[in-house]
DNA sequence: TGCGTCGTACGAAAACTATCGTACCTTTAG
DNA sequence: CTAAAGGTACGATAGTTTTCGTACGACGCA
């Protein structure tokens, strides 16, 4: 097994691959020509390394893609959610051994988490008796 | 900038020294043998690759060592904890733009995420006060 | 002393990821 | 019709990470 797959063997996108996903998550179905210009206001990037790995993500059935028209159309075949999910449950397991109140402390602990934040998360968990 | 590495110029552990660095934090400083034998509780790999993993883990500075023994004892040069702080650090800005309730409500709707393990959350929240 | 075992050192191959140049096709303006 | 603009395809290269073979030194013991 590569070591880049998860049990259920699904790959694990790479860095640049999700920087390609947050782009479609944010704007909806896109042309390679705008996540690249998207992407160009991070950071440059030639129009045929988005193009190339837009395949390649396709290729892996991470996107797929409506080529009916001349310029395709990139799609996230798994919604925003469920990929985060998978990536947020092998977080958890891998680093806190799936505990997710002990990732929590650490969240809480954090000062990078404003009071605000907190906030929110008890009315999140008080709303949920 | 190499790709994998943070603003603050911390190196950012890869796969495989993760595998390595979590054997140190639950066991404890160990000689390359033992985290290796640890490994291939979990998978197979040559006990030379682990070596190699571990110097260079060293000369990242990640890893220290005593070498005053023939068996070189590997120590984690951060805590456990600042390590982890870390890699949660980035893992929250990557994937949810920084917000940790966002992180908390897909933690709390996953299925994984037990009651036990939610009430502890909320006894954590309460005791904060 | 000689040999098997166990250790480290380290170069290089293998695997994986990211980037880009080039070729070539389609559309459109003139 | 033709040139320019803009699109896809794809091989080659570069960069990074992971794995392993080989060399060789320490130790223990028959």
């Amino acid at each position: 097994m590569k070591m880049n797959e998860t049990e259920n063997n699904l790959p694990e996108p790479t860095k640049a691959e999700l920087e390609i996903l947050q782009v479609l998550w944010e704007f909806g179905p896109s042309t390679v020509r705008f996540v690249n210009d998207q992407l160009n206001m991070q950071r440059e990037v030639n129009y045929t390394s988005t193009l190339k790995q837009m395949q390649i993500l396709t290729e892996k059935g991470i996107l797929k893609r409506d080529e009916s028209q001349m310029k395709h159309i990139y799609i996230p075949v798994e919604a925003e959610e469920k990929t985060k999910v998978q990536l947020l449950d092998r977080f958890v397991n891998t680093l806190y051994k799936g505990s997710a109140s002990q990732l929590m402390m650490q969240l809480l602990g954090n000062e990078k988490t404003s009071k605000k934040e907190i906030e929110e998360i008890k009315r999140l968990l008080d709303s949920m008796e």
